[in-house]
DNA sequence: TCTGGGGTCCTAGGACCC
DNA sequence: TCTGGGGTCCTAGGACCC
């Protein structure tokens, strides 16, 4: 804990949602749920209209469907706007600071101490904070964020949480205990539904409950770190550092199925897929990794994982895929699998897997390579209509550009409009129209200054 | 038509080594 | 031949976060 607020915590409000909105003009205003569209999907942001009838993150698509009204938008991800979005807020923090450490596409913490900011008062931060909103704002298209100052990550993210949306909360240094105490222990980071079902049952349900607990006491409860972790935040002391860069430890992809997938064949292709990406993704970023972990959610949902370790560091896909492959064998698909990953880990930079990822290298010691094909993809839609999912961007070549509404029937719903249009214009097309592309997302920021 | 996807960190047991 | 004490690595699972 600092003698000052010097660390920043902004959170971007519903923010997959809020860009949505901001791109789809007839969207303002109304209940928009991005996230999973298939049968099994999840929803990963709700917009405030839409949580107002109860929608959730995390909760099914489907309950979500339940839930909201006709006429609210269910969308998928279009994770290069989100990203565009994100990019833009990220530099302007730069500019308050050189240490930033993004947590998330739409979360990040700023080090006010280690940037060129001389008053660190209280009434310093706060102009300061008014000053990035707006500027946040204005470079967005009108996207907003959640910012929280205090003198430590701990208060500053519980400050960003205080007033949202759209909230400026600066935590005084000296007060910290006063804001703390009467919150639920579940405000604190590391207490999720496991800890807090544990800790109400020795009769903690705030944080001042938290803090009258002895160290042993929680160190019995939640084991030795976690324990130690509790005692010292239910307390206001946290010196974890904002770090810019960390390198990653792993790097994994899995995939849900529309069926749960029995046939060993069909799951070893899921598998090639799957391992073609995870080593793109490693050379991408030059790395290797030792450890091939697979991991297989059966159909009642019990999940496990099993892994092997090699002597040397790997970014092949066919012996990442092999290794994958002879695991799930040994595992058994018995009652069918609802979900596959595949992941590499204990990564090192600029290994020698180049080196050794010749054609006549074996690619496991008692497996053969086999040839990565791509994934069959489960025939729920026709092919035409595939190709298109709720929220796309798409251009069509007499009626512009516009985002996919919805499809089915051989048919797709486009709604012709863009971020600086009024509400435009609903069509129906044939899936397979030629004149129909999907497109890049579009631009939201103003056109060039006229003179 | 309950329950995504991509991560991090921690714990615990067994193997193995000195 | 009745029995240590660490330390590290590997595997598996679980809690948690956004």
């Amino acid at each position: 804990m600092r003698r000052e607020a010097s660390i920043l915590h902004l959170d971007l409000d519903a923010f997959f949602a809020a860009v949505e909105q901001r791109d789809k003009p007839s969207l303002r205003g109304r209940p928009v749920v991005v996230g999973g569209v298939g049968g099994r999907g999840v929803v990963a942001t709700a917009s405030y209209e839409a949580r107002a009838y109860g929608a959730r993150s995390a909760m099914a698509t489907a309950e979500a469907r339940r839930r909201c009204p006709p006429g609210t938008a269910f969308l998928g991800g279009r994770f290069s706007a989100y990203r565009r979005t994100s990019d833009v807020v990220m530099e302007l923090l730069r500019e308050l600071s050189p240490l930033v450490e993004p947590v998330s596409i739409d979360e990040a913490y700023v080090d006010l101490a280690a940037g060129e900011v001389r008053d660190l008062s209280v009434d310093g931060v706060t102009e300061l904070a008014r000053g990035l909103k707006a500027r946040i704002a204005e470079a967005t298209g009108g996207v907003t964020g959640s910012v929280g100052i205090g003198s430590s990550k701990l208060m500053a993210k519980i400050a960003s949480d205080l007033d949202k949306p759209d909230g400026l909360v600066v935590v005084p240094p000296g007060s910290e205990l006063g804001v703390l105490h009467p919150l639920p222990v579940t405000r604190l980071g590391g207490v999720g539904p496991a800890t807090a079902e544990r800790l109400h049952q020795v009769g903690v349900r705030t944080v001042a409950d938290l803090a009258a607990k002895s160290l042993p006491d929680l160190i019995a409860l939640a084991g030795r770190a976690h324990g130690a972790g509790l005692y010292a935040l239910a307390r206001a002391e946290d010196d974890r550092a904002v770090v810019a860069e960390r390198e990653a430890k792993s790097i994994s992809q899995e995939s849900t199925f529309e069926r749960d997938l029995t046939d060993l064949a069909v799951l070893g292709r899921e598998i090639d897929a799957m391992a073609a990406r995870v080593a793109g993704r490693l050379r991408a970023a030059d790395y290797s990794g030792r450890t091939v972990t697979l991991k297989l959610r059966r159909y009642d949902f019990t999940t496990l994982t099993r892994s092997q370790t090699l002597p040397q560091p790997t970014d092949d896909p066919r012996t990442i895929a092999a290794i994958a492959r002879r695991l799930l064998t040994e595992a058994g698909t018995q009652g069918g699998l609802r979900l596959l990953g595949v992941g590499v880990s204990g990564l090192s930079l600029y290994a020698q897997g180049d080196l050794f990822a010749s054609d006549e290298e074996p690619a496991a010691p008692d497996e053969v390579a086999v040839p990565v094909q791509p994934g069959p993809a489960e025939p729920v839609l026709a092919p035409a209509e595939s190709r298109w999912w709720p929220g796309q961007d798409v251009h069509h070549d007499e009626l512009g550009p516009g985002w996919v509404w919805g499809r089915g029937l051989g048919r797709v719903t486009v709604r012709f409009e863009g971020p600086r249009t009024a509400p435009g214009p609903v069509r129906t097309l044939a899936a397979d129209d030629p004149a129909l592309h999907p497109a890049e997302p579009p631009d939201w920021r103003s056109a060039t200054i006229p003179g």
